[in-house]
DNA sequence: GTCTATACACCGATAGAC
DNA sequence: GTCTATCGGTGTATAGAC
C-alpha cells in the first residue's frame, strides 16, 4: 500500500496519515508497527531487494555458458528490474530520503545479491576487484542515463549489449 | 548562503525561516526575492551548471591533441567537478527535489555543456548520438557509483582512464 | 519595493485515555 | 492496539507598515 503511494506521487511524499487511512487507521497507529517513517522505508527497502534477490536466483538457471553471453545476460537482468520500476530503483540504489539508512536486516538481501554476481562473475574468470567495480558502473551508469534522460525510452538499453562486450573486449574475454 | 545550509544538512532540509534568519530577514520576505522554495533550488541549479560551464570552458584551452588524451581529458573534468561536491551534483544531475523541475534559463548553461561535449567530440570524430550517450553513461556510472558506495575515496576514480581507454577502444579511435 | 506579523494547512511524532 | 488530542515544525499566502 505504501508503494502504491509512492508509485502515484512520490517516493519522499508519502505521508503517515495517507498510508494509515488507506489501511483504515489513523496516523499514530502506525507506530504500533513501525517505530518511524524510516521504519517504513526500511522495510520497502529490504522488500524490493528481497524480490530481486529472488529474480536474480531464478534467472541464473537459464544463465548462458559463453562469458560474453553471460556478461549481457547478467546485465540485462538488472537493467530490466531496475527500469521497470522507478520509484522501486531510486529506494534501492539512491540515497534520496535524507535520513533513511537501511538497517542491516534490510541490507542483507542487497549483500547477498552483490555476493552472487561476484560468483558469477568469477565463474567467468572475473575476479578483480576492480573488474567487478567496473562492471558495477558500467550498468548502473546504462541505467540512470536512461532513467534520467529518456524515462519509459530504450535509447540507453539499446546500448547495454554493445557495453557488455566492450566489457569483454577490455577484459580479454 | 543557501549552499551553506545544504552542506551543513542536506539539500532537501534548507528551510526557509533559517535560511532567512541567516540573512537577516524573516521567512516570508524571501518571497520578495523569489516565488516559492523550488525558485530558491532553481537559482542554485543555474549557478552550479554555470559554474561548471565556465570550468569546462577555461579547460578547453589546455585539451590535448591526441583523441584519447582527450577522451580521458573531458571525462576527467566532469568526474572531478561532480566529486569534488556531493550536493552539488545531486542537484545538477539527479532528481531529488520532489516538486523541482529547471526553468529554460537556469537549463540553458546545462544545454550548453552539452553542446561543448558535442562539438569537442566530433573534433575527435565521434559524432553519432549513440557514442555520445555511451560517453555520458559511462561517466555518469563512474561519478554515481564513486559516490554512492565509497565517497571521498578513489575507487572509482582510478577507473576512469581505463574506461576512456575502453570506449577509445571500442570505436576504432 | 521591502519587510513584518499573522495565519493556514499540513507534516512526523508523542502522551495518555479507552 | 487503536484512539483523540496535541506538539513543534514546515512551506506558503496575505494584509499592512515603512
Amino acid at each position: 500500500m505504501a508503494w502504491q503511494i509512492a508509485h502515484e506521487r512520490a517516493l519522499a511524499q508519502i505521508t503517515l496519515r495517507e498510508l494509515a487511512q488507506r489501511v483504515g487507521m489513523r496516523a499514530p497507529s502506525l507506530y504500533t508497527h513501525f517505530g518511524s517513517k524510516n521504519a517504513i522505508y526500511d522495510a520497502m527497502f529490504g522488500e524490493a531487494w528481497t524480490e530481486f534477490l529472488d529474480v536474480a536466483k531464478a534467472a541464473n538457471a537459464h544463465a548462458p555458458r559463453s562469458g560474453r553471453a553471460a556478461l549481457r545476460f547478467y546485465g540485462r537482468i538488472f537493467f530490466d528490474f531496475a527500469v521497470s520500476d522507478v520509484v522501486r530503483h531510486q529506494l534501492m540504489n539512491q540515497r534520496t530520503i535524507v535520513g533513511f539508512e537501511p538497517s542491516p536486516e534490510s541490507y542483507a538481501p542487497a549483500v547477498a545479491v552483490l555476493e552472487g554476481l561476484r560468483t558469477n562473475l568469477a565463474s567467468h574468470g572475473v575476479t578483480r576487484q576492480e573488474d567487478i567495480d567496473l562492471y558495477v558502473a558500467l550498468v548502473g551508469g546504462l541505467v540512470d542515463a536512461q532513467l534520467a534522460n529518456d524515462p519509459g525510452g530504450h535509447r540507453w538499453e539499446r546500448l547495454l549489449d554493445r557495453t557488455m562486450d566492450m566489457y569483454a573486449d577490455n577484459l580479454g574475454l
